[in-house]
DNA sequence: CATGGTTTTTACCAAATGGTAAAGAAAATA
DNA sequence: TATTTTCTTTACCATTTGGTAAAAACCATG
């Protein structure tokens, strides 16, 4: 090994480290409403050393975002099993949809961010890596409706609304806190939420079966 | 009068201006984000013009919030018709919600932006008025439920998820045009997610009768 | 411990930012 | 027309911003 290891350790606890606090400061304020100072700070060093890790803003702020993409575009996916039945594979979709809400709600926000900004980053990845892969899942659904699965429902919107449904209890927590009255959203509530919407969808498609 | 008619109204009209103009600046950057200068550029005038009219950024983005809040919490609610089906108020519901994505999308994204950010602005105004306003809607969803006219489901997350899927036309507009393909949401496009979103609920809760 | 590389801090800097002050233009009123 | 009030632009200014340069501290190995 030309590099220590112990050294090496460390660089990456501390690139580690970047990538975390600069995905809850671009989280809350987006790419352009965040500062490097911001970041260094909630990081506990100093702006110089994030530049040393990250050669500008806009290349930590890609870093963050290809930290999370690959993981955030799998889940936006089906599950490829062609044995499992519509219901389970869409109760499970639902499931991991929500967990992602719950245990990335920052990568969530910095996702939510980008797109209502026009995806000026993402934009070229989301058509050749999303839309793929959206389309052969619409041609999914469209062989459950045509195979009498499942009621006949526009495919496009159904993924629109699964995705809005799943990714607000991360984007709109505040909301849902404020109105639920608590300080904030744990275990029961995404529970509560991932019911709700498998047996709300299920019952729509009258899929439970 | 003690003031003109004329002057009131070019008044009047530029502060419109400035409105729509940080109303546009803020839904694509947020506040944190958006820059006087931006916004001054997008209306045509100058920074020191704005300054003028609006005594500080702070006041600017408290002032498109306030233009825009009261008509959109007045959507996030029932129509109070206590005759109507409860089919046809959420399909009522559900069909101004969306024709207010397609209206004001850029209300719809300075809204979601504030909410991201954790509503540091408008947390008391929703507490006070949208939570009210939330209970006794869920309320209502209670007695259809014990009155057997829909099946049971959690009202709130019923909420939660058809604010989701509506707003989602709005803030996460970019997104869905890339995936249809198309350079912008048309009347057709906010048509097919209405009739299916109506379709979809309705069905959920067994209401269409 | 001395050397060479890596990591971190300290000093800066030019541009952009929110905001003030004052001057100039336009409009209303006397 | 003269004057006062309202509107708009032009000059500035202090602070913050993203970023560079270089010095200092750290660390593994000869």
């Amino acid at each position: 090994m030309t590099k220590p290891t112990k050294t090496q350790a460390n660089r990456a606890k501390t690139e580690a480290g970047i990538l975390r606090a600069a995905e809850e400061v671009f989280a809350q304020k987006g790419f352009a409403g965040s500062s490097m100072d911001a970041v260094a700070q909630q990081a506990g060093i100093s702006k110089q050393l994030i530049l040393y890790y990250f050669p500008g803003k806009d290349k930590l702020y890609q870093a963050v975002l290809e930290n999370m993409i690959d993981l955030w575009l799998e889940k936006m996916q089906f599950n490829d099993d062609p044995e499992a039945s519509p219901a389970s594979t869409i109760r499970q979709y639902i499931q991991q949809k929500i967990e992602l809400s719950r245990d990335y709600p920052n990568g969530s926000k910095v996702f939510a961010h980008e797109i209502i900004n026009g995806a000026p980053v993402l934009k070229t990845y989301l058509i050749e890596n999303l839309k793929p892969a959206f389309e052969r899942d619409v041609k999914i659904i469209e062989r459950w409706i045509a195979a009498g699965h499942i009621r006949p429902v526009d495919p496009k919107h159904l993924f629109f609304t699964i995705w809005a449904a799943t990714q607000t209890y991360a984007d709109f927590s505040t909301q849902i806190q404020l109105l639920l009255g608590k300080p904030s959203l744990e275990q029961d509530d995404f529970n509560e939420a991932t019911e709700f919407l498998c047996n709300f969808v299920l019952s729509a498609l009258d899929a439970q079966h």
